[in-house]
DNA sequence: GACCAGTGTTCATGT
DNA sequence: AACACTGGTC
């Protein structure tokens, strides 16, 4: 096997100098990002350098002048994406990449609530719920209105109303036609009330919040649309209706600003939480744009590679339609491996990765992606016991955490008592004996009341409501503890007096636990000093409240009475309060062995946007990918290929595909059937790692087993060509011992056979599964329905074939 | 009210 | 298999 030498064919060396930003540059990268200053729609396949036109066209319009710093405004998903755009940027040309408007949807609207919370109607110190403290606080709604909480599951209404923000409905816009979605409205309406009450927002609201400010406040919407004379938005075809009304509020179709609006369909994999494809041809006709540009030129992956995620996609219907090339030859073909187990599976592809890493490959260019975080432990524990270094993406991030989130919420308390959620929280962590009762007396004096927990605890006497008034003191206090504190002084001083890092060096498990409290002092540290506390979290420039904006329209209350914006920064929060957002917004990686060579393990989703030298995709399996739960619909199935399209174009040298015969899922053992992805794809660019199997008890079991009976064995289909080379052979190993070894069985056993029936006395007729062993140690795994999956001893049950 | 053992539920994807 | 929740006991 040998590896092209790196860097040099796939990554374009960055334009530096800013006279050579339009250097090493195609045809259509050059046309996008000059392209005239009027709605520009540009369809960038994966690979395609989009970044790099996003990037190379803001700096080229500011460096022709066209375009202030603060006159541009660049939106993306995720923070990974933000900060990628800012740093490549930032080694463009010499600007103050922090005090411009690049960010993620919510950080953009973050940072507009924080300028104009009061028009927007919030408290100034607002704080962001993440989904899981917004479950949490609908959980609490539910209960309040005394409902039956199987009924009103609170992820569901959550998902409901975070639906409804999306679609910018707010609970009387809602028309319900049944009693079920009557009630949900009256949850909505309640978890309003409830957050307006705590000073809290979620992630919808702070996109729905934002853009409602500009519906209604005439002013405010002409100021900034004034102000943003260039737009651009990253991966558009992922927005949701919400996001597109939102940036039609900056930049409305009549005006014609410049707005650049990058997407590709086929990577289009968020409908599942209301991205609307459609939204890329309604741009393109509300616009009237004239010109779509579209990138077809592909830098990252080698001809098989490339070959197979065109042929996969053009599966599809519903396209723009797009087709990849690249001038790097075929390459390696995409290997193909069929496990007999996700053990096997996972054993398998870490000696691949080991003999990738040893023929010179970092350890971080490989990938292993799957459909579910759920795949990872198998993945994960082959890999620690292989001693090989590898990092998980996704799963529970370090905000997460629930010693974290613990010591968030106390420091959110000082911000904001009233941030019932996080009191809820800790009033009781560490145990200081206040139970469900106390609690369940208090909330009724603050429903009574319409006040916040915390200003409730006054009203309930007796012993439980004095533990409540060392809490609510507990907190006071610190408050008064930290005043004029550093950052990094407060946090440690509120962990001692919660008596969180007490109660964690006396837990026996605490360890880690107070490594990650540790690790938080650290990220407050970092985010003090790195990062300046800017970005999405505060960091208003100063321009942001010249007097000249303010009588352009706004109106005086911009600037609160009770602040003063830092006079050389223009920072108007607290260095805590400005924290405890970056912690909503950034759940933050998992930071454990953050930096070193280390495997990348990661959702198909969490890939979008990365690229490695080698890719395992792994569980290739009906009902997992494509995933179960999408079958039902022909969309569903549609977006899980374009995942697959995603996940297969994330490769540059070596794809490798995967999928097992079982996999413990829920702790049971289900046998899989192998994707019909694979019907899909070139099967010139493909390798079989292992012989062609069409599923369980025919294709090439049975081809095998006729082989076997002919007396000619492996060698013959060896050399039929139906596996490729004896070396890989040794792959399949388990595979060909097991029909060895049920071959033996079946001799012992007369009849059984693997994947016939059989009948036993007790749990009826059943499909065999696995044979296994002999005499005494000869078992049966055996599917009987709805009895479930069983070993049975062959010595002991009775089982007889069925024809 | 704290703590433990046993039971039930979830494993789609993310800001 | 891992975790959240429930009910019983001290």
């Amino acid at each position: 096997m040998h590896l092209p030498p790196q860097d040099d064919l796939f990554t374009a060396p960055p334009a530096v100098e800013s006279q050579g930003l339009l250097k090493n540059i195609n045809p259509e990268q050059l046309a996008a990002v000059t392209a005239p200053a009027e709605p520009m729609l540009i369809l960038a396949g994966a690979g395609s350098g989009k970044t790099r036109v996003l990037t190379t066209r803001i700096a080229w319009l500011m460096q022709t002048g066209q375009v202030s710093p603060g006159g541009l405004m660049a939106v993306t998903f995720t923070n990974k994406a933000a900060k990628e755009m800012q740093t490549r940027l930032g080694a463009m040309l010499p600007v103050n990449v922090r005090g411009m408007w690049i960010g993620t949807f919510h950080g953009l609207c973050n940072r507009f609530l924080r300028a104009h919370w009061k028009l927007a109607g919030l408290p100034q110190g607002f704080q962001i719920l993440d989904s899981s403290d917004s479950v949490s606080a609908i959980k609490r709604v539910i209960k309040a209105m005394k409902l039956d909480e199987e009924r009103y599951v609170a992820k569901q209404v959550s998902w409901f109303i975070a639906s409804a923000k999306e679609e910018a409905q707010r609970p009387g816009d809602i028309v319900p036609h049944d009693e079920q979605t009557r009630t949900m409205v009256a949850i909505y309406q309640a978890y309003e009330d409830q957050c307006k009450r705590e000073g809290v927002v979620d992630f919808a609201e702070l996109m729905l919040r934002c853009y409602e400010l500009l519906r209604d406040n005439k002013p405010v919407r002409e100021h900034y649309q004034q102000r943003f004379q260039h737009l651009l938005v990253d991966e558009f075809q992922d927005t949701n209706k919400l996001q597109y009304a939102w940036l039609k509020m900056f930049a409305p179709p009549g005006r014609q600003q410049a707005v650049f609006a990058v997407g590709d369909d086929d990577q289009s994999i968020y409908a599942f939480r209301g991205a609307r494809v459609g939204n890329m041809v309604d741009f393109e006709r509300e616009y009237r744009v004239s010109r779509v540009i579209k990138l077809e030129q592909n830098y990252r992956s080698f001809g098989n590679i490339l070959d197979s995620a065109n042929e996969l996609i053009g599966h599809n219907s519903k396209r723009l339609g797009k087709n990849l090339r690249t001038d790097a030859g075929p390459g390696e073909p995409v290997r193909v491996y069929e496990a007999a187990s996700d053990f096997a599976e996972a054993q398998w592809l870490i000696e691949e990765a080991q003999a990738l890493h040893r023929q010179g490959l970092a350890r971080k260019e490989i990938a292993v992606l799957y459909r579910s975080n759920a795949q990872s432990r198998v993945i994960e524990s082959a890999l620690f016991n292989a001693g090989i270094p590898y990092r998980v993406y996704g799963g529970l991030r370090f905000f997460e955490r629930a010693e974290v989130k613990h010591a968030l919420s106390y420091l959110r308390l000082l911000e904001n008592p009233n941030d019932d959620t996080s009191f809820l929280r800790v009033v009781n962590f560490p145990t200081r004996g206040i139970g469900a009762r106390t609690i369940e007396l208090l909330q009724d004096a603050a429903r009574a009341s319409g006040r916040s927990l915390y200003q409730s605890v006054g009203a309930v006497a007796g012993k439980g409501g004095n533990n409540l008034m060392a809490f609510t003191g507990l907190v006071d206090s610190t408050r008064n503890l930290t005043q004029g504190l550093t950052l990094r002084e407060i946090i440690e001083q509120v962990l001692e007096t919660s008596g969180l890092a007490e109660f964690y060096r006396n837990d026996k498990d605490g360890a880690e636990r107070l490594e990650n409290l540790g690790e938080l002092i650290n990220a407050a540290e970092a985010f003090v000093t790195q990062e300046g506390f800017g970005k999405d979290a505060v960091a208003l420039p100063v321009d942001e409240l010249s007097p000249g904006a303010i009588a352009e329209g706004f109106p005086a209350a911009v600037a609160p009475a009770n602040f003063t914006p830092d006079a050389e920064t223009g920072e108007i929060m607290s260095p805590l309060a400005a924290f405890l957002t970056h912690a909503s917004l950034e759940a933050g990686d998992n930071q454990a062995q953050a930096g070193q060579d280390a495997v990348q393990l990661m959702t198909v989703h969490s890939a979008k946007g990365l690229e490695f030298d080698a890719v395992f995709i792994t569980g290739l399996e009906e009902g997992l990918f494509p995933h179960e739960n999408s079958l039902t619909d022909h969309d569903g199935v549609e977006e899980e290929r374009r995942l697959m399209y995603v996940a297969i174009t994330r490769a540059r040298q070596r794809l490798y595909l995967c999928f097992s015969q079982t996999r413990m899922l829920h702790g049971q053992t289900r046998y899989n059937v192998k994707s019909r992805f694979f019907d899909e794809l070139p099967e010139g660019a493909l390798k079989w790692l292992t012989p062609r199997n069409q599923g369980f008890g025919s294709g090439f079991a049975k081809e095998y087993q006729d082989a076997w009976s002919r007396g000619s064995g492996l060698k013959s289909m060896v050399g039929a060509g139906r596996v490729e080379k004896p070396a890989y052979v040794a792959a399949p190993v388990p595979r060909s011992m097991k029909a060895a070894a049920a071959e033996k069985v079946a001799a012992e056993f007369g009849g059984l056979r693997v994947g016939k029936g059989v009948f036993h006395t007790k749990f009826g007729e059943g499909m065999l599964m696995t044979l296994e062993g002999t005499g005494q140690d000869a078992r049966a795994q055996v599917n009987f329905g709805r009895h479930g999956m069983k070993w049975l001893a062959l010595s002991v049950a009775k089982l007889t074939p069925i024809d």
